[in-house]
DNA sequence: CTGAAAGCGCTAACAC
DNA sequence: GTGTTAGCGCTTTCAG
């Protein structure tokens, strides 16, 4: 009792993390009996095995991860590589992704690449070091290097929020040169005959105007939209900025089509401030569907991505990798649909 | 030549990644010169280490982490554990922490504890056990267990977003009853009489409620404010209903302090829908000074914390932690401001 | 059910 | 400037 307490104190003073010789001293046993005692308590015999846990729980030891990963090469690590975690529009893709991993014991990682490859190629390179179970990353990974490397590493990767005809190993995405024409074609429908852009400045977006602009000449269009390329992380801000810059420079824009529901609602507010009455002067279609797209007055038509089956679908592609088991379907299309309120 | 893409092509079929042995072998050099051309390139000679960096780049080698954090135990990884991705109100720490780590060589790895103890402890678990460089908490650490681990890890911990008379280790926060009492007094100085409250349900939340509802007491108002409890995530949605909520119970309301930007934005957005001039007949303020709130109409006015400079504190105290240097100032109260825009 | 030995992949410390 | 040896803390494997 003393003796133990004596320890502690020591041991805290110096700051010096426990091992599991230290516990399996403590509580008179082997280390082995300890390392059991934490991850296969069945195979300890009660008595032993309260020994170990008091001692575990007064001691405050947590085990090693970095020893046990290196000697059993299972981190219980997924990482995740996002763009940014400004924006909204991946939350309920996280959030899943979160969650599905949570609930079947592994942990989620996150790291912030910032639309930049040379920043995600570091952070990529952070990321394999630590040889986690599975990387998601959002968006397809273009840089030879960083294919190489993940290729090289044997870890599962899923890439997502996109498709491309040559994945590094899974994928569940869409397509955002659909989303795009999929957008002109529904305003042209509406009755809308003269719309512009506003457009994120990620590759993405880039893509989405890109299918807006071809069905535009396909329903023979004049030959090239207004657009206002908004700075990345997309803001209501800049939602503002880009309706009066639009207005300004082009006349009779009678809809506009935003690369996210943040620029839309800056629209929004910017039309309401002019006294534009949306839709009948002004329609607006965002894209993310965000919590708060229905709640808006009136509330937002806007391109809904299932983010939640992404997270989960990836989640659950890396899992059974990890399990030894092989994936039916490794690449997937979730499509997308456009969600019909109030603005266009 | 040949040989090598040889044992190329049989690695990546066995999903085996390669060691430092392996590149040593094919570069001709020792383990321990790959080593050294990896992390201390100007310790070897510029023909070695071309051979070996030629190498590297040819199979994509990426050294285990584990293995090297283990023997050096630094892992230049910092954790930071959040209530909540869904909130945008941590982006700006979070943003400001992940660059200030960056800029010096260190990962964010981030968790996700979603307002609950057992969770919270859970998370802590594997984020020990990982044995970060340095550990970033949202709130204080309440649960025993968890301040132990935390404690007998010798693991450097900044708590942020709160005060307490008793951190784990180092501090850097506000007071969240002092918001609520300098809110209340804002408004009661402003001309407004009969406030009442939207409150996310997270503990910090309350915290404020609470400042909020003594400094009413101070100024001689009615014992108890209405108060409407909007469950955590703070949304769009719930400062609508809460609006709606608040009108139908208690009569007089002329104003509305939310615990969110979000929250406010809702309440706007309702009082609009209903026809109350805003701050006429209804005033907002807000808390957190979200990238929107300058920009709605009429724009917000908010109670703001320097989410930036949280975060580069708390970077900064971990980086110094993690080079040996001692904090001169482990706690710090970084206070906040009321922004005055238009909605009060 | 429990323990002893060996080794995961890397790098600190020490030779040369 | 380069190589050799040893060991970080854990868990796999094998013996008792």
């Amino acid at each position: 009792m003393t003796e133990w307490s004596g320890f502690l104190v020591h041991n805290l003073s110096m700051s010096q993390a426990f091992t599991v010789h230290d516990i399996a001293r403590l509580a008179g046993v082997s280390a082995m009996t300890v390392s059991r005692a934490l991850n296969h308590p069945e195979r300890v015999s009660p008595a032993l095995l309260a020994q170990v846990l008091e001692v575990v729980r007064r001691t405050g030891f947590v085990p090693n991860g970095m020893a046990g990963g290196l000697r059993s090469s299972r981190a219980r690590l997924v990482a995740a590589v996002l763009p940014t975690l400004v924006g909204p529009v991946f939350q309920e893709t996280i959030q899943s992704l979160n969650q599905t991993l949570d609930a079947h014991g592994y942990q989620l990682m996150i790291g912030q690449s910032g639309y930049n490859e040379s920043r995600e190629d570091a952070l990529l390179d952070a990321i394999i070091r630590r040889r986690p179970d599975g990387i998601v990353l959002t968006g397809i990974m273009h840089s030879a290097a960083g294919r190489r490397q993940l290729l090289a590493s044997g870890i599962p990767v899923v890439e997502t929020w996109d498709l491309t005809p040559t994945p590094i190993d899974m994928l569940v995405g869409f397509s955002n040169e659909e989303i795009g024409a999929s957008a002109c074609a529904y305003l042209q429908q509406r009755g809308y005959r003269r719309p512009a852009l506003i457009c994120g400045g990620d590759e993405r977006a880039q893509r989405r105007a890109a299918g807006f602009q071809r069905m535009a000449r396909t329903l023979g269009w004049e030959a090239e939209l207004p657009v206002y390329l908004a700075p990345a992380p997309a803001t209501l801000a800049s939602g503002r900025a880009g309706l009066s810059d639009l207005l300004a420079r082009a006349s009779g824009i009678d809809a506009v089509f935003c690369s996210s529901d943040m620029l839309a609602l800056g629209v929004l507010i910017e039309a309401q401030a002019r006294g534009l009455a949306v839709p009948q002067q002004l329609a607006i279609v965002g894209l993310g569907d965000l919590e708060f797209a229905a709640s808006l007055q009136p509330a937002l038509t806007t391109v809904r991505i299932d983010g939640t089956r992404i997270g989960q679908t990836a989640a659950h592609y890396i899992i059974d990798r990890a399990e030894g088991h092989a994936i039916a379907q490794p690449i997937v299309d979730i499509g997308f649909t456009i969600v019909e309120r109030a603005t266009a």
